[in-house]
DNA sequence: GTAACATATCAAACAATCTTGATATGAGGT
DNA sequence: ACCTCATATCAAGATTGTTTGATATGTTAC
C-alpha cells in the first residue's frame, strides 16, 4: 500500500533531478521525440528511458507511441494537478491552533 | 558552483519525503515549536533536525529561535516562490519548435 | 561558575536513487 | 520469416539520501 504522502512524494521527485530539469527544460519547446532528447542531453539511453518514466509516472509529463518512436510532452492536467497540490501543500488550515510549546 | 537546475531541484526536495510532507501538515496549522513536531512524529530528535535544515534550506519553512526553543512554519514568501518556480518549470516556452523527429 | 534542557552536528550504517552496459521487446521494412 | 532501429528492462555498481546514536553547542536557571 503506498501512503498519501508517498503518492505525493512521487509527484514532485519529478522536479528533484537535475537531468530531469534539463528535460522540461527542453519539453517547454514543445512535444519531443525521445531520440532528439538523447541527442541533446548527456545521458545514455537506459539513462533516458529511466527518467522519462519517473516523469511520466508522476503524471507531469505524458508519452505517445508512434510507430517504433516515443513522443514526450509536458502535461497540461499533470502540471496543473502539480501546481494546486503544492499550493494545497503550503497553504495554512483554516483552523489555527495556537503554538503552545509542549514543554512549559 | 551550483547549477541553475540543482538550485530549483532543492526547493522541491521538500516535497519529496515523507516524513518532510507530515512536518508541512502540521505546520499548516501554524507555527510550532520543535518539540511539538518532535512529539507528533515517529522521528529522532536528530532525525528532525535533518529534516528541517533541508525544510529551511528549501525556503518553504522559516524558523525563529526564542530562547532555547526553535520555531518553525511554513513561510509565505517562500511557498509563493516555490508555486511560481513549478508553473516557470512546466509552462510551454512562447517560441514553440516544430517536432521534428531527429531521425527522419 | 555548574546543571539541565533544546537543538545541531557528526559519523557510521542502512536505504533509496542514479548510472552503465547488456539484453529484451516491439514495430517497420525487406 | 529475418534484419534493423527505437525504446524498455535488467542487474551491478556508484552515488546520494536517510536514520541512528554519540557528542557538541548554546540557552536558561541556579
Amino acid at each position: 500500500m503506498e501512503t498519501i504522502y508517498e503518492e505525493h512524494a512521487k509527484v514532485f521527485k519529478a522536479f528533484c533531478d537535475e537531468k530531469r530539469l534539463r528535460i522540461l527544460e527542453l519539453l517547454q519547446g514543445g512535444e519531443k521525440c525521445a531520440c532528439v532528447l538523447l541527442e541533446q542531453l548527456d545521458v545514455g539511453q537506459s539513462g533516458l528511458s529511466y527518467h522519462m518514466k519517473i516523469l511520466v509516472e508522476s503524471g507531469v509529463v505524458e508519452s505517445r507511441q508512434e510507430g517504433k518512436w516515443t513522443h514526450y510532452k509536458i502535461s497540461e492536467t499533470g502540471s496543473a494537478y502539480a501546481v494546486s497540490l503544492l499550493k494545497e501543500l503550503t497553504t495554512p488550515n483554516t483552523v489555527i491552533e495556537e503554538s503552545n510549546c509542549g514543554k512549559r
